[in-house]
Order: C-alpha cells, then sequence, then structure tokens
DNA sequence: GTTCCGCATGAATCGATAG
DNA sequence: ACTATCGATTCATGCGGAA
C-alpha cells in the first residue's frame, strides 16, 4: 500500500502497482510530450509515445475508482509540418482499453509563448481530456460556478418593475419568456473552455501549467478527503493544489531532483481552512 | 468547367468533378455534422460519417491547388455518454488520402447553447482544422494581424455582418480607417485560438457561423481574386464573404431552398472598394 | 437621432416515457 | 432489449421597437 500524501521516486508504471485497485478518485496529470524532457524521459519520439504510455494508463485503469475521472493534460507537437497523431491514436488506444472518452476541455493560454513562423502561428490552446471508467461518475458541479457575464449587469439593472414582479403563471415555455428568473442570479456554470493564462513566475520550478489548472479540477471532480494523483508530478504543482484544498495526494516523478523540488514546496504548504473553502452552492438556485 | 461566382445545387462530390485538378485556392466548409440537418443529408450517423465523407475529400484533394488550403470547422457530437470518434477518425484517413493536417484553429463559441447536465458543461469550442496538400502552402499573415490589447481585440471580434452593411457609407470611415489609424503602431499576429460568438439571429437564414470566420481565414489563406470554394455552402455565408472581400467563389449544397436563400443573400451584396481593403502589412514588425 | 430594453433563438444533451 | 420521441434545462447575443 503507497503512503498517501508523498512523493515517490520512481517510473509510475512500477510504482503504481502497489497501489490497490480503485483507490483513486482523481489522476490528474501532465504527461512528458512526446521528444520533451529528453533528460529525465530518454526522450521518447512521437512514433513511439502511444507504445510508452498505454501501460501506464492501464495501471491508472486500474487504481482508479469506478466513480473518478481522469484528466490528461496533453498537446500534439508539430513534426515535419504537421501536427503529429500521437494524441488521437492514444485516444483511440485507450477506449480499447476500456477508457471512454467523455470529454475534452479547452485550456485557452491567455499569454501563450511568442513566436513567429512563417506557417503558422502561435499555439495557444492545450487539450484536458477526460476519461472516465463507467458513465455514473462523480461530478461537483456547483464548486465551479462563475459570474454570469456582464450582459446581465447591462440587462437585469435596468428592469422596469413591472418585469420584476412579473409572476409564476407566464412561466410557460422559454427562457428568455421570463427574465425575471434571472434577478439576483449572479453564478453560473462554466463551459468546456478554460481561459488561464500560463505561469510565467520563473522561479526555481518551471511548472507546466498554472497551479489554478489542477486547482479547478479538483474542485470539480473531488471533495474534500478525496485521494488525487499525478503520476508525471514534476515540480509538484498538482500534489500543492491537493494539499491547499486538503486532498489527500500521491506523487510520482522519475526525476530525484523534481521529486525533491516537490517535497520543498510542499513543505511550505499550509491547507486551507475549511471556512476559506468557496461554497457557491449557497445562490439560490431554485 | 464550373462557373465562378455561382451557386449550384447538387451533391458536391458529384458537382465537383467537372472542375479541373488544381483550381482552387481555398476550401472552407462546414459540413453536416453526424445526424444533424436530417431532413438535407438523409440523416448520416456518427457510425457511418467517415465513409460517407471520404469520397468527398477525395475529390476537394483533387481540386485543390498545391499551394491551397483547406479549412474544416466540425465538432464531434456526444453518443452514449461519450464524444465520438468520428472526427478523429477522419483525420486519421484524410492523411492516409494524402492529406497533411497541419494545424487545428480553436473556435471559442462565446455564446454557446445552454443547458445543464449532471455530467457535462456547455459545449463552447469546435474544431477549424486545417489540412494542406503539400508543405508549401500559402499563407498572408500580415492580412489578418490584430491590434494589442484587449480592448482592440474586443472591437475586432464583435464586428457583425450588419455592422459591415448596415450604411455603405460610413464603412470606409468606421471600422477599416480606425483600425488603420494603429498601423505600424501595436499590430501583432493573432494566435490559433478565434474568439467569436454564433449568428442567432432571428433572420430567415440561420448561419452555422459568423461571418468573420470565414472572413479571417479568406484573409490568411488567398487575395483578392482567388478562387473559394464552400461545398456545404448552406445560406451561403462563404460566398458572400468572398464576394465582399472580392474572391470567387464556387458554392454547392444538395438542397435547393438553401441554394435560393444563398443566391438571394448575394444580390445584395457589393463588394468591397478596394480602397477599403485593409492593409494592416504595412506595420513594421522587423 | 441616440440609447434602452424586451425577447427570440441557437450544430445541445440527458433522462423518462412510449412503441 | 433496443430505438424513437419529448420535455426540461440553460446563457449570451443582436434585432427591432420604444423611450
Amino acid at each position: 500500500m503507497l503512503e498517501l500524501d508523498a512523493i515517490m521516486q520512481g517510473d509510475c508504471e512500477e510504482i503504481l502497482q502497489s497501489l490497490p485497485d480503485n483507490s483513486v478518485d482523481l489522476i490528474f496529470t501532465s504527461p512528458p510530450y512526446a521528444d520533451q524532457r529528453r533528460h529525465t524521459y530518454g526522450g521518447v519520439t512521437p512514433d513511439e509515445y502511444v507504445a510508452w504510455f498505454l501501460p501506464k494508463t492501464q495501471q491508472f485503469l486500474r487504481v482508479l475508482k469506478p466513480t473518478g475521472t481522469f484528466v490528461l493534460n496533453i498537446k500534439e507537437r508539430v513534426v515535419n509540418g504537421e501536427r503529429h497523431t500521437y494524441v488521437i491514436d492514444l485516444i483511440l488506444n485507450m477506449r480499447n482499453q476500456g477508457w471512454l472518452w467523455t470529454e475534452e476541455f479547452m485550456w485557452h493560454k491567455k499569454n501563450s509563448y511568442p513566436g513567429k513562423w512563417p506557417n503558422r502561428f502561435r499555439d495557444s490552446w492545450e487539450r484536458l481530456i477526460q476519461f472516465n471508467k463507467a458513465r455514473a461518475f462523480t461530478m461537483y458541479q456547483d464548486a465551479v460556478m462563475v459570474p454570469v457575464g456582464s450582459w446581465a449587469q447591462d440587462r437585469l439593472s435596468k428592469l422596469s418593475e413591472t418585469d420584476k414582479i412579473r409572476d409564476e403563471s407566464r412561466v410557460a415555455s422559454g427562457f428568455g419568456k421570463n427574465v425575471s428568473n434571472w434577478i439576483g442570479r449572479e453564478m453560473v456554470y462554466p463551459t468546456n473552455v478554460i481561459h488561464m493564462a500560463t505561469e510565467c513566475t520563473n522561479r526555481n520550478h518551471s511548472a507546466a501549467f498554472p497551479i489554478d489548472l489542477p486547482t479547478w479540477f479538483m474542485k470539480l471532480f473531488t471533495q474534500s478527503g478525496d485521494v488525487v494523483l499525478d503520476p508525471f508530478v514534476g515540480s509538484g504543482t498538482t500534489a500543492v493544489a491537493a494539499k491547499m484544498l486538503n486532498r489527500h495526494y500521491i506523487g510520482v516523478d522519475l526525476d530525484p531532483t523534481y521529486c525533491e523540488l516537490a517535497r520543498n514546496r510542499l513543505a511550505t504548504i499550509q491547507p486551507r481552512l475549511l471556512e476559506e473553502t468557496e461554497d457557491y452552492s449557497a445562490g439560490d438556485r431554485s
């Protein structure tokens, strides 16, 4: 049995074998993209990528709870002027392993890396692919609600008194029919497009993603006390997010330097007090 | 030889056979998605979709110039709780036909269809997949530069068709000229993420995408006098955009009603005067 | 002549009910 | 069992009439 709230050094494919079946609520990870982090992972080439990754996803499938979710942050590299197909090949092969390809969130990287090429623009988005083991997975949608768009301010703040009083008898069919439904509503559900800037705090660690990204998915797919796994934990961003949200974490990385870095970051983190937890569900949604 | 600047009724797979090899500069289209537009296209099911589409892309490949580009607007539907794989299957099969999968642009639909489900959020993005015949394709990057700064980005993305044609006399002194004030100041290249709202006007026609979408790609991949093909032209949005930008268009649709609608829309459109054409390339970007 | 406000409408998806 | 239809749910935008 693996220890909770620890960073383990090693290949996740082997390390995870000591983890029981159905024991993890959320797997969130950003694996080394093909040909990246060459020094650590021996430079997996794009053509080898799927074969390299599939044994690991097999372990992920085993340790994930049936109600759990696997969120994979990945993007295809450009190889010889084309987007390589390893990501879509991976999706097809993982479905054959038994994964459900539930959804694909889009991370819009608002301050993407600048640059210019003669045949393409800056790449400003990455995939956050949601895989599940079963259709009846757990999702806490109310935990990630966002403020309603500015249109509501303009429209709803200026409604006449009769609009506000308009009663239930008119409810009928439509949504637009009854604007008064929206009076007092401040939070709406988000979409599958996530707008976040990449982290440019070039401190000691260089994270693949901002901490808000794993935080968002942890709020959506787990609750306090659940177990979050990152099998390529790198500088520990996923584990830090988990600790701050009072989730248990299991972090694995092949690189001892990264493991040490992650442990050092974690040592400085205090979990949030429960009172500080956002509770968007308090709003009256009738 | 097909007539230029015309809307043809019929199956593009057959109609295009009278078009010579290597004669089109840009193909921009949004085919009926699986199980959509059932009345017109007989309701192609998701499982049949790739087999239905591949003979058509074979024709597209033939008529496209080696320097030309094919931009495909498409999105996978949810089937039985999962994203269906017909889009990624299509990409893999088109590569086998000889297409290059150059890039995938992301269209962020700011006003996506509302709704709430227990297992997913609203779908707010669609794919704009760029395919090419050869690596040395033509691209006019300077034609789509945008002013730096968020306010300018908003202004650009909010231009609607009616904004542009409502008052012909104001076109010259309106948007185009204001933008020209920014030439040489703070113009930057865009990214591969495109923010646009869908058109949901209660007019006669209901377009699948806003006219700014084909307009953007026409500026990027063609110049004045080039030939643009939309084999599923629908209400004619692509053709209207081409006419306004002084590009030749070929529009094909199976539905006679749509063809008539497209022709009627086109009859009301005046091409822009050459003087009104933005020329962002003047900016010195070194 | 501007600005303001009422409202219809979207490439949707799920779960229940019916054939 | 398996498919077809239907109601419920939800939010941003732009048109057109009113102030």
